[in-house]
DNA sequence: TAGTAAAGTTAACACCGTTATAAAAGCTAT
DNA sequence: ATAGCTTTTATAACGGTGTTAACTTTACTA
């Protein structure tokens, strides 16, 4: 009596076409685009059979979330196997970071919880530019007044907001499961890196 | 006859009233769970009323943006100018952004596009971990074989990841204007000032 | 073949952003 | 003061969302 058996195989044959059906929607409308009803078109099948495989909507994102981290740890994996000094592992690994996340954009938004849409609009007001004069100012000055006149302001201007942005983000998101107390000596201890590399 | 006038005074009242209404809703539940309908329950108007103001929910929130970056920009200001010499200045903004963040949770939500209500249990994964681990061992690594061993490094793993995360994200949420070829240097440029400052 | 358990369906609830249409209110000119 | 016009505001609707209750169909068992 393989019934059961072949239920099961069945059961997670729909499973994995969800899977698949909503990746496929992810990939080419965006993760926002995302529905239950779109899903369950693309399957063929109505939409509350959706929620005999999964709880709900965001266990289905929470699913690509998980594989993004798998994928993630294969890339940075391979990185690190191509080096054998720590350090040149360290500087491939950011780059297999830095490739993964353009590569696989849509895991990456879903795994950090990026992407609002009025977000592309924000980059062209005044207000973002006036934070970016001031900031690019004082860097500016920083390096004029260091030992090395010739470093370009304007690429450590986007560190330096990355770096910001970063520790920001991480710990706003509550990926580190570290308290606040403690990620002020990473701010820093980033920080202070970042600008003894600027004046020298 | 100061009637258009006063029509224009209470067009105006409205326009914040609504702006009042939505920044309550959104600092009581978040901007996830704004929606037009719940703004013009508390302005007491009929929800069609809120699009003579504003043509969009989108255009809400971006007013809020640009808010957001306008008290960024206040903040960094002054913190500017409590210091005189440029570096201190420099760190001293640091620490006035990352105040601001966490002063102003949902601005900063909205300026950077944060917040997939999914991200929370991401931590708990053993995905996540994973990941976490294989790059905690590197830097270990690293320092171990660097010349200032008592360097924390589950310290630097957050400012390893931060920095790449920042570098990212504001790549990928298109806040700044320049292009990708550019943009990697920036991550070079950060990677190997982190990797200088470990093994010394 | 009757009865039962599983699977899958339709219909509904309570929302959402947005817009077309209709009603009410306010002002102007006779 | 009232008729007519303009502006303002509301109701109703469209097409969508996640999710669940109730019902029907299918598949299997005794």
């Amino acid at each position: 009596m393989g019934i059961i058996e072949r239920r099961q195989r069945q059961k997670t044959e729909v499973r994995t076409s969800i899977l698949q059906a909503a990746w496929e929607v992810v990939l080419t409308e965006g993760w926002q685009a995302l529905s239950i009803r779109k899903i369950a078109d693309a399957i063929e099948y109505s939409a509350p059979v959706i929620y005999t495989h999964f709880e709900s909507k965001d266990a289905i994102l929470h699913e690509f979330t998980k594989e993004g981290f798998r994928l993630l740890t294969e890339a940075i994996t391979q990185q690190r196997d191509s080096q054998t000094d720590a350090s040149r592992q360290l500087e491939a690994m950011a780059e297999g970071y830095w490739n993964f996340a353009f590569a696989h954009k849509e895991y990456y938004q879903l795994m950090f919880g990026l992407g609002i849409p009025a977000c592309e609009q924000v980059k062209r007001t005044v207000e973002m530019k006036e934070f970016a004069d001031i900031v690019h100012a004082v860097i500016q000055e920083v390096i004029r007044a260091g030992s090395q006149p010739s470093i370009d302001a304007f690429l450590k201007y986007h560190t330096y907001l990355s770096i910001l942005h970063g520790l920001v983000s991480i710990q706003m998101t509550g990926l580190n499961e570290t308290v606040n107390p403690w990620s002020k000596l990473v701010l820093k201890d980033a920080v202070n890196g970042f600008i003894k590399a600027l004046d020298g």
